[in-house]
DNA sequence: AAGTGGTCTAGACCACATC
DNA sequence: ATGTGGTCTAGACCACTTG
């Protein structure tokens, strides 16, 4: 009772422990809808079976899972697809007074239109050169300080419910956007069904046009870091492409190496 | 046969998993000194029998110690304390000419004086106010074109053997460090012993002084970005201090989250 | 061939969460 | 009381490295 035979369940991979193809599997099974993120997975003993492995060949699947940030185990109460990334906010790169303790940051919709997406954002999100997509600009504020200025670039077939109606007036939109809540990946899921479940973000510095500078309150020409985000969903298809502005003097970001 | 008794070797520590108190006292052993950066551990059949646990706990602890950094275990060959971190340059956080292919950036030293140590340096490590410490300014280049500038900061009781001689005129220095390696980690345990096993990068963004300027050819006020570095060893005494600062512009890090 | 770490199994018992 | 994941054990066999 070896890696060499195959008993059921899992198709035999090259190269590959059993544990491993079996988390490949399990993935698989994750990204195509089978759980839903937030649902719960069956539990351990049910998986072991269904695959024909021990249960200590399970949980090492398992493990990597966790690991990936695909699934969450809690003890007790049974394993999760996870159901969104959390303490994402690009904040953590900038050093601003934090207010009262604890109090969360406002955010103030500037923008919200239906426009052809630059390149970088077309090619980021999957879109043909010159197709339009939903953009929001966005302002972060401590205090009712302006800190952070966010543009964000949303592909329509997804969030076409977060889209301007073109016959409402701006004013009377059931779906004013000054109404929305500051974390927007919660607003994602619940509105659009959207859920982001992986983010690379990249740092990079420049310097503020003159719009930019207006919208924070500071000078044109004004040094600045850029945070370019591309966040994804399960099946690793880019929804969100963000790019974020703030003072590089706030900057700051911690790196630990082992 | 469970976590409630406790055969031998491994002291009971309440409420801590057995296998994290054995991953405990590994560690102890490490720091100790009773195995060397380099050099390998016993097997996992007799670590297991001398503490007396289960081989399946005993690799439990293992795989906690190789996650902290501070083992590596090679297949087939044996588990070894980590000699010293690996592409840990802050080149990496910038982007220049590569120049050819694979080549290494060179590495030229401007300075190096003994002289009291300012209050950060001094308190990160853990020197009295006032006190002397070691004092390098380096530059890195890439194709002949300056782009890093470093301030290095090192304690005496650890780096006697790097700082200059009274006796000797600089130019008739055997110790010339014009001749001192591009990688400064591997030639700290070479001639001090002092192996470097961890590093904290803190990034943010300044401008430069007129002198820093100079050495980098750019003009004084240009945005630079700034990186300071906690280098401590396998007991966590900080060994290294050390600030980098490089063009703004050049600057590019990825972060990812899940 | 001998020694090392890596994988897999089968089963027992513990700890947490819920009803 | 029941179901969930977490820990621990004991033993077998596989894969890599070295002499």
């Amino acid at each position: 009772m070896q890696q060499t035979s195959d008993p059921a369940g899992v198709v035999d991979h090259p190269g590959l422990a059993r544990y491993a193809a079996l988390a490949a599997a399990l993935r698989q099974r994750v990204v195509r809808g089978e759980w839903l993120p937030g649902s719960a997975l069956p539990a351990e003993q049910a998986l072991a079976a269904e695959h024909g492995v021990a249960l200590g060949t399970l949980r090492r699947a398992l493990e990597l899972l966790v690991e990936q940030g695909l699934i969450e185990r809690i003890h007790g109460k049974g394993t999760f697809v996870r159901s969104g990334i959390a303490g994402a906010s690009t904040l953590r790169f900038f050093r601003f007074g934090e207010g009262v303790a604890g109090q969360l940051p406002a955010s103030r919709i500037l923008s919200r239109t239906v426009l052809a997406a630059p390149a970088d954002a077309a090619r980021a999100l999957g879109l043909a050169p010159g197709e339009t997509a939903l953009r929001l600009q966005r302002l972060r504020l401590i205090d009712g300080e302006p800190c952070l200025l966010e543009h964000i670039w949303l592909p329509l077939d997804l969030f076409d419910a977060l889209a301007p109606r073109e016959d409402a007036p701006a004013a009377a939109d059931a779906d004013a956007p000054h109404d929305w809540p500051a974390l927007l990946y919660p607003f994602y899921a619940s509105r659009c069904g959207v859920h982001v479940q992986r983010a690379v973000d990249d740092i990079g510095f420049g310097v503020l046009t003159a719009p930019q500078a207006r919208s924070l309150g500071l000078a044109a020409g004004h040094p600045c870091a850029v945070v370019t985000r591309r966040a994804t969903d399960l099946a690793g298809r880019c929804v969100e492409w963000r790019v974020t502005r703030g003072d590089a003097h706030a900057f700051h970001y911690s790196v630990t190496l082992t």
